[in-house]
DNA sequence: GTCTATAGAAGGATAGAC
DNA sequence: GTCTATCCTTCTATAGAC
């Protein structure tokens, strides 16, 4: 969602600030966002706290800054996912679409569903129950059974997990991508259609 | 693990040191434990900082012994479930006992797996890898398929979302264990003993 | 076992020069 | 867009009285 088309050769707004948010997310997944100071972030950047403030003008901004990109691409995948019609395909699209989103993202999604910080920074700011609402209402659909809810839940949370934590980490992408897709298949119980 | 018998009628040593690790854990689910600062602590249980200096020499050591019940279980778990001759059999006595752990104690565990201060704090103190090289050699035992790793993974991260994330939350423990035993069994295809 | 008081470091944030 | 310098707050941790 970032401004994507501007005109070719000119030198891109924010080259600097996209290196911020480059630095950032790598420092608050590994550290967390409280475990991370901006003298932190500055040192690694090789600038002072004051250059950090000249493009936001508050951690909580610099935080919302760096998730941003998340946003739309979630309500992306849940629009393809609600225009399927039958309960079964809705699912798969979305959990293959959610995983797509985590492999190529997946410090930032740890980052927001995973610290302690975003979480309540969410709570104030932006509405992530209502992201929760879409797909209890257009993916699961009416009438859900009891588990599904759950079963997404825990598919939703535990699949960022492999690409960060240490053990099953430094797969190529295809093979993650390939055992998360079958992990949330598993735990959804979603019969693959002819694809 | 902590003095189990001590001559009843005696007031236990540590009442206070009880209450001390209920609120701290509560505040460190809630805040993350980089968000918690010992002041906070204090101020929950009505006594001051130096109070919670006199339990223990450092916020890390407070982590630590708040912690300290889970690994006494996780062994156990591990050692229940290792007992069984046949893989099914043991992923499935894995996964029950870690969800009977996980429902008794979900606060704790999500702390331990969730919270980015604890695990830097575990990379130097305590051997948690150690506990995963354990599951893999003697849960999924010799020769594991490439996506078992992965599916356990995800699942033990996953299972702590329902009990602390909003949606899902509130269900009564009889209905989360037996949904989560089911997840469990789902994502790692275990097929039903006769139980 | 809990208190007051304080040291010493680090954090977020701002002002103003270049 | 980045710097120096500074302010104020909060944090961990310690010393010593009760």
């Amino acid at each position: 969602m970032t401004s994507v088309t501007q005109s070719a050769g000119v030198r891109p707004r924010g080259a600097g600030r996209a290196q911020l948010h480059e630095t950032a997310l790598r420092l608050f997944a590994r550290d967390g966002v409280e475990g991370t100071s901006l003298q932190a972030i500055a040192d690694e950047m090789g600038v002072t706290k004051a250059a950090v403030y000249y493009h936001y003008r508050s951690k909580d901004e610099l935080v919302l800054g760096v998730l941003a990109p998340l946003f739309a691409e979630l309500d992306a995948i849940l629009d393809r996912a609600a225009a399927h019609r039958s309960r079964p395909a809705r699912l798969d699209e979305f959990v293959v679409g959610m995983v797509g989103l985590i492999v190529d993202n997946h410090a930032r999604f740890a980052v927001l569903v995973g610290d302690p910080y975003v979480s309540r920074l969410m709570a104030s700011h932006h509405d992530l129950s209502g992201w929760w609402l879409r797909i209890v209402d257009e993916i699961i659909g009416p009438q859900p059974d009891a588990i599904t809810p759950t079963a997404l839940i825990v598919f939703l949370t535990g699949m960022t997990a492999p690409l960060t934590k240490s053990p099953v980490a430094g797969l190529d992408p295809e093979t993650q991508r390939a055992q998360l897709i079958e992990c949330g298949r598993r735990i959804l119980q979603i019969r693959r259609r002819g694809t």
